[in-house]
DNA sequence: TTTCACTTTAGAATTATTATAAACTAGATT
DNA sequence: AATCTAGTTTATAATAATTCTAAAGTGAAA
C-alpha cells in the first residue's frame, strides 16, 4: 500500500488526511497482515515509531473514525480494554490467552453445520466464532 | 433449590456462608433459567429487592469469588462492562444489541463441521459461538 | 467464650474511555 | 496569495467500571 492509497482512503470517507491520520493510518493499514491492537498498545507503538508526538485522545478519536469509515473493526475479548482490528472482512479468531494474542481465522474456514433460529421475529446478524487455545 | 442447597454450594466452595453471600447465592441461583448480569445490574435488583444494604465492593468480591468456584462464568459481550452468567456449563449466546440481552444457546444446538487446526503446538481449550441478532 | 483468619465496608485509587474547550489547520473562498 | 471557517488536535478534566486499602465486623474452630 501506497501514500496515495491512504489518502484516498481517508478523503473517501471524508475524513481530512491531517498529519497526525495520514500517519496512523500508515501505521496501521500499509502492513499485509492483519494488525491487532488496543488504543493503548498503538498508542505505544506510535510514540516508539515516530518523532512527533500524537495525542493520546487524537488516536482515540482516529481509532474511532477509522471504526466508523468501516477501516477498523472491533473484536470481543476477555478484559477490559476494546481490541481493534484492522481485518474489517467477516472472520473468526483464535485468541492465545498466555500472550494475550488474537490469530485470524477466515471465514471458509470454519463451517457451521446446524444452527438454532433467532428468537421471536429477529433475524441473524452475523456469527462469530472465537476459540481459545491452550498449551 | 432451597437454602441448604446454598449453604452446601458454598461450604463445599469454602466460601464462609455469610449474610451476604447467601443473600447474593439464593437470587442468583434460585431460579430456573439463567441469568445474565452485570454487577452493576445485580447491585441494583439487590438493592430493590432486600432491605439489607450490600456494598458494592462486597458485590464485586462475591461475583468474583462465585466465579473463581465455577459457579458463574464470564461472557464476553462488546461494550466496557463485564458481562456474568449463572450458567456454566459449555454453551453459546444469542445477543440481542436492541435490548442488550443475552440468550442460552444449548451447545447441542450448534453443530460445527470445519475448523482449522490450533496453530503451532497449541491446543483447542473451547469454542464460543456468538450470534448478533437483529430485528 | 475466646480467638483469629476471613469478610465486609466506605472510601480512595486506578484504569479505560469520553467530554471540554481553546488553539490549530486543511482546504475552500475571495 | 491572503482570508476564512468548519473540522481537527490537544491538554486537561470528567466519567465509568473496577480494584485496592485498611479498619471494623463475624463465622466457626478450639
Ligand atoms: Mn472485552
Ligand atoms: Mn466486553
Ligand atoms: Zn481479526
Ligand atoms: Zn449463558
Amino acid at each position: 500500500m501506497k501514500k496515495i492509497d491512504i489518502l484516498k482512503k481517508l478523503r473517501s470517507s471524508r475524513l481530512r488526511p491531517t498529519k497526525q491520520r495520514v500517519e496512523i493510518a500508515k501505521f496501521l493499514f500499509e502492513r499485509d497482515k492483519t494488525f491487532h491492537f488496543t488504543v493503548e498498545s498503538l498508542n505505544k507503538l506510535l510514540i516508539k515509531k515516530s518523532t512527533s508526538r500524537i495525542a493520546l485522545a487524537t488516536v482515540y478519536n482516529t481509532v474511532h473514525a477509522f471504526k466508523a469509515a468501516g477501516h477498523l473493526s472491533e473484536v470481543e475479548v476477555r478484559g477490559n480494554k476494546t481490541y481493534f482490528d484492522t481485518n474489517v472482512s467477516n472472520h473468526h479468531h483464535f485468541y492465545d490467552s498466555e500472550t494475550a494474542e488474537l490469530i485470524d481465522i477466515d471465514a471458509n474456514d470454519i463451517i457451521i453445520q446446524k444452527i438454532p433460529k433467532a428468537p421471536n421475529g429477529k433475524k441473524i446478524k452475523n456469527v462469530e466464532v472465537f476459540i481459545n487455545l491452550k498449551n
